[in-house]
DNA sequence: GTAAGTTACGAGCGACGTAAAAATG
DNA sequence: CATTTTTACGTCGCTCGTAACTTAC
């Protein structure tokens, strides 16, 4: 019908007023889009410009037809964009969480089970992963609670805990316990991807200096490093921190101690069917799936 | 960006289920539509097929594109039908009337104006003429009476008055002027093609013949081989008729002598401003124009 | 003289068709 | 064996660029 090559150099042409300065901006000579405005105007049957000598400008059906011209060009861009990402939600299973740890935990899981798809994962707050969970920007969502939509399904995984990591000569460090206050004021390393858990440092320990680190790996050297305090967690596994001559001591406070919930659509459920038989025998070693 | 042919490609392998039967329905070869989808594939970077060794069908990447193919085609369609009847619309004038008398006499004027135009005319009912005026279905519309809108002008024409024509033999013939009652029962010949004229003649002459004729010069012919009574008006050049030795009779019924206006948009005004001057001319011949 | 548009001519890419192969029922 | 899809190869058309011409400011 109308190659589209020529939709694109009437739009060109309207959005520069002279053919050449279409014509540089569609990387063309000149005489190729004026012999293409031409052709236009033989399929349409349609005079589209008004022709002096030494100048060219559109006619009415000229506006008519390069506004028809931006409207199906935009179509078409919006289909390109749209099949593509509708092809690549087909091969990615995208994983958000409030938290760091069942990311680091669960995408292996989710990449040796699901291994023909791609796993991406974000953190994010709980508002914002409920909304992307409902829109199908992710899958499956970790919160620290059950959700209670009638379309969603929810399943406890595992527990997370708190602790400080600290070197033998710091001045707590005989205690089996410290609450988040007692460290107020301390200058600390902290992880800059810790979700929530951000939210609760700031809360309780308002006086406190973060050294925030964005690469983890470094971070795990900065604390071998240093002799400063640093947070670590049951499901982290920071053998060389142990090694390394620092002592862990649980934080009493009750919010140091989570519950995450897997969340994702009923919906999901057959396709999501293996890993969610992986995640419950993790919850309960001793039953056996088939 | 995405050539449309391999979107014509894609609907039609839509909406027949093969490459063969698609290929055969645009006039193309097999392989050339088997490459044309394959190049769809690579440009959008997706696959839109479930290939078997032997049979090909659209994944769900591939409804969806198909879906898109057909919108945009849709609107490509809708844009040259669009256009053409717009620039259509810019080349010509159509007149709408009530009756055939002012097609028959401003169309001449009109196309002799509007030299670089095309004149198109019909004949219909008040209502349709007026909503046709409104939608710009014409441009000039001509009833028995002057438009009440605020957006449309209406100016006096030319009265039309009806005659029976009949041979000095007839029973009538020598009467100064008859009511159409009275010719109720006759066989009579009718041009079809006489708008609200036809209405009126049904209303007083329900038990009459009427002999209808499409073609108004083979009507001509026949009143002058028949014997028949036949209508003319004043608006009517019937030379041969007067000649042919016919008696012309005026009609007594107040509804058979009626005045015509033209009637158009205000916003016309401007464009149909030399064609106005020429139709007061006719109306008020001592008038003159500059 | 510079900048814009058109006309003329030749070149190269790409879409096409034909032919042949592979696979399925 | 007929039907369908794919691969291979040669051809032709269509769009492109370069060059030359015309016109206007």
């Amino acid at each position: 019908m109308i190659d589209t090559y020529l939709l694109e150099g009437l739009l060109a042409f309207r959005n520069t007023g002279t053919l050449s300065a279409a014509s540089e901006k569609l990387h063309l000579s000149q005489p190729a889009l004026s012999r293409s405005m031409r052709k236009l105007e033989d399929i349409l049957d349609v005079t589209l410009f008004e022709r002096q000598k030494n100048k060219i400008s559109l006619n009415e059906n000229g506006i008519m037809a390069a506004d028809y011209a931006a409207k199906i060009l935009d179509q078409e861009k919006e289909m390109v964009e749209r099949i593509r990402a509708y092809d690549r939600s087909r091969h990615t299973i995208t994983l958000g969480s409030c938290a760091p740890a069942p990311i680091f935990m669960l995408t292996p899981i989710l990449s040796q089970t699901y291994a023909d798809m791609t796993i991406a994962s974000e953190i994010n707050g709980e508002d914002t992963l409920l909304r992307g969970l409902s829109d199908n920007t992710y899958q499956i969502i970790v919160l620290t609670q059950p959700a209670e939509s009638d379309e969603l399904e929810s399943i406890r995984w595992q527990s997370e805990h708190l602790y400080i990591t600290l070197p033998p000569a710091h001045p707590l460090a005989g205690r089996t316990g410290v609450h988040l206050r007692e460290l107020n004021g301390q200058t600390m390393l902290l992880y800059s991807q810790i979700g929530f858990w951000y939210d609760l440092c700031m809360e309780k320990m308002p006086e406190a200096r973060f050294l925030m680190q964005d690469e983890y790996t470094a971070l795990g050297e900065l604390v071998q490093a240093s002799a400063l305090p640093a947070f670590s967690t049951n499901l982290v596994r920071n053998d060389d921190e142990r090694h390394m001559n620092r002592v862990f001591i649980p934080i009493l406070d009750s919010e140091a101690r989570v519950d995450y919930y897997c969340i994702f659509k009923k919906k999901s459920n057959t396709f999501l069917n293996r890993f969610l038989m992986q995640i419950r025998a993790e919850v309960n070693p001793g039953v056996k799936h088939k």
